[in-house]
DNA sequence: AAAATCTTTCGACATTTCTAGAAATACCGT
DNA sequence: ACGGTATTTCTAGAAATGTCGAAAGATTTT
């Protein structure tokens, strides 16, 4: 999957963004059915416009996707774009460590 | 270390800005001896006020630490702070995904 | 204490982001 | 097609963030 910086830094200011960081974990705790607009709305209690923008932001960056149910739109995370996330730290920006740990 | 969720997102957005990200993956390469500002500078080819500015940011969520060494600055990037940061998705934001996987 | 080097603070401006009410749109069941 | 529920788009103000030149503050060397 491999990120690189710049997508990297997009990915992380979007869950630098504590609204949108409790939509996201809402969406990995709600697993793979997901949670419709609403729901999430309920939950976090905020208004639906706001709630849509910041959606439509995650969905930007490819970690939320939508799928319409009849009326309701049912909201997806991303796993592989999580995953990414934890790697690219993992990979970028923890490697330091043991190397110089010799030192 | 545990970061709770408020702390955790204004970790990400630090790193969700990509000159910070640079700064903060060139201070994980440089490992325990670290970097001074002007070293960093050279490297990023950012205005001082600018690069100092980053490095205040990066400061007060401590994920960089500064020392002072004579005329000089060095700055060290805290490995426990990126740990947590890694940790926290993983705990949080990936947890989901094998619970659900079973269904 | 003056010079030299490194770094920060100040101040100002531009840009982006966040928030949310109101209006519009989308879809379904009747 | 109408009514109802769900969600988005529009719009706009407020707040936060990013940028950088110029001046000021440290610290060592002379």
């Amino acid at each position: 999957m491999n990120l690189e910086a710049a997508n990297a830094a997009r990915l992380l200011a979007q869950l630098g963004n504590e609204t949108r960081l409790r939509i996201v974990r809402l969406l990995v705790r709600a697993g793979r059915s997901g949670m419709t607009v609403g729901e999430i709305q309920k939950e976090l209690d905020i208004p639906n416009s706001t709630l849509s923008h910041h959606l439509t932001s995650l969905r930007h960056v490819g970690l939320v996707e939508q799928r319409r149910e009849s009326t309701v739109l049912r909201c997806l995370v991303d796993y592989d774009r999580i995953n990414a996330i934890v790697d690219f730290l993992t990979r970028e920006c923890c490697a330091g460590e043991k190397e110089r740990k010799i030192l």
